[in-house]
DNA sequence: TGGCTATATAGCTAATTGGTAATATACGAG
DNA sequence: CTCGTATATTACCAATTAGCTATATAGCCA
């Protein structure tokens, strides 16, 4: 049995700026190629190539309906990515809340 | 004035994966070129060349000791990413919580 | 000064990438 | 069955990339 979620890499396939487009757009709901492919400043194939790679990173799934492609995100795979870059998340946010903490100080200083 | 976080794509610094591997351990502490060197596969020059782009990004800093360079993480440059994967993470934790009040209204039939 | 160490940069190469044009496949409509 | 539409795949190209080797720059120490 083939894995659900191959996994070619995640970060790869949010690296390019159009495949980020795509997701955005997909969050919105189902789309066609076709209409992929509209709203973006490519022409079909290049579309076509990006939705496989995003395909292969488990990062969309397509339904067909007739001679459509039905594409939808699959939100879940992005969580390699939130699970990489949220203790980052609460370095950054340590850091403000020291900051906040000492010019709460400064402040009472100033007061004084 | 040179903006301080000349913002070369965030999102393709964090694509390699040397390049994750440099900012986790600079999550742990300052480091020197040698230093990250010898905890990579690759020869200094791929590093600098990594660190360059690094740099580039606004992801770390370099402060010169002697003839050292020491880096450190600039955590907060990570914003963009997790900005970005933040509305998926809700999407999927909706999910999830869907999932559960469903899960826990089979469970309530179930002791009828 | 000369020689060693730390780092960056330049030049090269093989592999990868994002795009295009051309073609193949397959479905729906008449 | 034939035509047009939807999509994927192939072949090709230019640009980029990640690594290497070789070299340059600069600090430290004797």
């Amino acid at each position: 049995m083939a894995d659900p979620a191959p996994n070619a890499d995640t970060f790869d396939a949010i690296a390019d700026p159009q495949r980020r487009h795509i997701l955005e757009m997909l969050a919105q709901g189902e789309l066609t190629v076709t209409e992929i492919t509209a709203r973006l400043a490519i022409l079909q194939p290049a579309a076509s190539k990006h939705l496989k790679i995003l395909r292969d990173a488990g990062l969309v799934q397509v339904r067909i309906n007739g001679r459509e492609r039905i594409y939808a995100l699959d939100v879940v795979a992005l969580r390699p990515i939130f699970d990489w870059v949220l203790p980052f998340e609460e370095m950054w946010n340590e850091r403000l809340d020291n900051l906040e903490r000492y010019v709460q100080k400064m402040q009472l200083q100033d007061k004084k």
